[in-house]
RNA sequence: GCAGACGUAGCCUAGCGGUUAAGGCCCCAGAUUGUGGUUCUGGUUAUCGUGGGUUCGAAUCCCAUCGUCUGCCCCA
C-alpha cells in the first residue's frame, strides 16, 4: 500500500508541536470556568438526527446540507453533532437537570462535524469549546459569560479583537421585524444580488451581512433596523447589558447587521472577531447568544438560556509560536548492563517532579549517547555508572 | 454546491517536451570536536497526487479524478 497522503478531507492531525498549545488553552479555559462555577458536561458525539433538525431549524443550511447523517444498523437516523448546544439541551432534559437549582451552568469541549468546503479556520471535524446557562433570564449572566470569553482571550494575549453585540428580539418582535425585512427585500428584488433574492424567502435577516457592497449600502441606508423593532422588554434587557460593558470598560460595538445562523436565538446575540489576517475571512472566533425558546422546542419546560461557543482551531492559529524552551529536564544514559541502576535514578528524578527520558538504545559509545541527549534538547545529560 | 490557483522524497524548493529528476533541511552510518547545537565523508528516502490521453519521447501539454489553498454560499 502506498504511503497515505492526507487525512480525510477537512480533517487534520494534531501533532505534538501544537498539542501543547491546545493543552495550554484548555487549562486556562477550565480555570476560568471553574472559578465562575461552571461545570463540565460531556455529551455523545452523535445524537438522533431529530435533535439537531429541531434545534437548528429545519430550513437552516446546517440541517439541509452540512450534517453527517447516517442510518445505524437498526435503521435509526443518527447525526454527528454539527454544534454543541442541541446535545447539551438534550442532556439537560434527559437527566432532569431542569429540576436542578437554577441557573444550571455548564461548559463543554469536543469535536463537531459539518460537511463543508474546508478552508483556513474551517474544517469538517472541528473543535468547539462552549458555555451554556439554563434558567436565568438576566442580562447580568450574559455579561459575565461574555466577559469570561473576553478574559480568556486577554490571558492568551490575543490582540485586535472586537466585540459586536446585537439583539434579534424576542419571538414577537423578531417576527414583526422578519416580516418587515422580507417586504423590504421583495420591494427591492431587482436591485439585490441573487443570493439575497433567495434569502428574501429563506432567511431575510441573513441578507444583512451580505458581502456585496451595493447590497450592503442599500441595507445600511434603507432597510428596516432591528433596533427599531425591539419591544420594551428587549430594549431594557439590552440597555442593562450595554451599561455593564461600559461600567466594566469592555469595548463593544452595536452591530445591527449581526444575526445568527441558527434559528434558536432570541434577544442578545454577539460575536468576537479578529482582524488578524491569519484567519482570512473566517474572522469570528467566538459567538453565541440567548436562546429562550430552545429547551421548550426540544420538549422541555419554558427555560431561559444563554450560551456561546468558540472555535478552538481558529483560536489556536491566532496564538504566537510557543517558546523553544526544552520540556525535558534530564536525559539519563548508562553503561551496558546498568539499566537497573539508571532507572532508579530516573524514578527518583521523576518523583521529584522532573521530566526525564532514558537512552533505550544503550549505545556503547558514550559520545553517541551524549548526542542523542542533545537532539532531544535535554537540559541536563547524566550518566549512571 | 459555485469560481479561481496549486499538488515534485518526511519538510522546503529547482526543473516547465528530450539522456540514470537536482539541491537544502531532517533522518541513518562513520570520522572529527578537551566536552551542549562544530566540521567533514558516505548513505536511505520520489513509479514527479492518481487515472487516462496527445507525442518518437511527458514531472513538463490536454482531460478526468482526489487533495490543498483563496473567494462565494454558510458558519465557530
Amino acid at each position: 500500500m502506498q504511503r497515505p497522503k492526507n487525512p480525510p478531507r477537512g480533517t487534520y492531525d494534531l501533532l505534538p508541536k501544537d498539542s501543547e498549545k491546545w493543552q495550554m488553552v484548555e487549562k486556562l479555559a477550565k480555570d476560568i470556568f471553574q472559578k465562575a462555577s461552571f461545570q463540565e458536561i460531556r455529551t455523545p458525539i452523535f445524537e438522533a438526527t431529530e435533535i439537531f433538525a429541531r434545534a437548528a431549524g429545519e430550513t437552516s443550511d446546517i440541517v439541509n446540507k452540512e450534517m453527517y447523517t447516517f442510518e445505524d444498523r437498526s435503521g435509526r437516523s443518527i447525526t454527528l453533532r454539527p454544534e454543541g448546544t442541541a446535545g447539551v439541551v438534550r442532556a439537560f432534559l434527559s437527566n432532569g437537570l431542569d429540576r436542578a437549582p437554577k441557573p444550571v451552568k455548564l461548559w463543554y469541549q469536543g469535536p463537531m462535524f459539518r460537511y463543508e468546503r474546508s478552508q483556513t479556520g474551517r474544517y469538517r471535524q472541528f473543535t468547539q469549546l462552549g458555555l451554556e446557562q439554563f434558567g436565568s433570564n438576566s442580562p447580568e449572566i450574559e455579561f459575565e459569560m461574555i466577559s469570561m470569553a473576553w478574559n480568556l482571550f486577554q490571558k492568551l494575549e490575543i490582540e485586535n479583537l472586537t466585540l459586536e453585540i446585537n439583539s434579534v428580539g424576542d419571538k414577537e418582535s423578531r417576527e414583526i421585524y422578519q416580516k418587515a425585512m422580507k417586504e423590504f427585500l421583495n420591494d427591492n428584488l431587482s436591485q439585490i444580488c441573487p443570493d439575497c433574492q433567495k434569502r428574501a424567502e429563506t432567511n431575510p435577516l441573513r441578507a444583512l451581512d451580505c458581502k456585496v457592497p451595493e447590497d450592503q449600502e442599500l441595507y445600511q441606508s434603507k432597510a428596516p433596523k432591528i433596533q427599531d423593532y425591539l419591544n420594551e422588554d428587549c430594549k431594557n434587557h439590552q440597555d442593562i447589558l450595554l451599561n455593564l460593558f461600559k461600567e466594566f470598560q469592555m469595548p463593544y460595538s452595536l452591530n445591527q447587521s449581526l444575526v445568527r445562523g441558527l434559528d434558536y436565538y432570541t434577544k442578545t446575540v454577539f460575536e468576537i472577531k479578529t482582524s488578524d489576517s491569519k484567519l482570512g475571512v473566517q474572522n469570528t472566533i467566538c459567538a453565541g447568544g440567548r436562546y429562550d425558546g430552545l429547551v421548550k422546542e426540544l420538549g422541555g419546560p419554558e427555560t431561559s438560556a444563554f450560551g456561546w461557543a468558540l472555535g478552538m482551531e481558529r483560536l489556536i492559529t491566532l496564538l504566537n509560536e510557543n517558546s523553544n524552551e526544552s520540556k525535558l529536564d534530564y536525559f539519563v544514559t548508562y553503561p551496558v548492563g546498568k539499566f537497573n541502576k539508571a532507572y532508579k535514578i530516573v524514578q527518583d528524578l521523576r518523583n521529584q517532579g522532573y521530566s526525564v527520558a532514558v537512552d533505550y538504545e544503550n549505545s556503547k559509545d558514550e559520545n553517541k549517547q551524549f548526542k542523542i541527549g542533545q537532539k532531544l534538547n535535554a537540559k541536563e545529560i547524566i550518566t549512571a555508572n
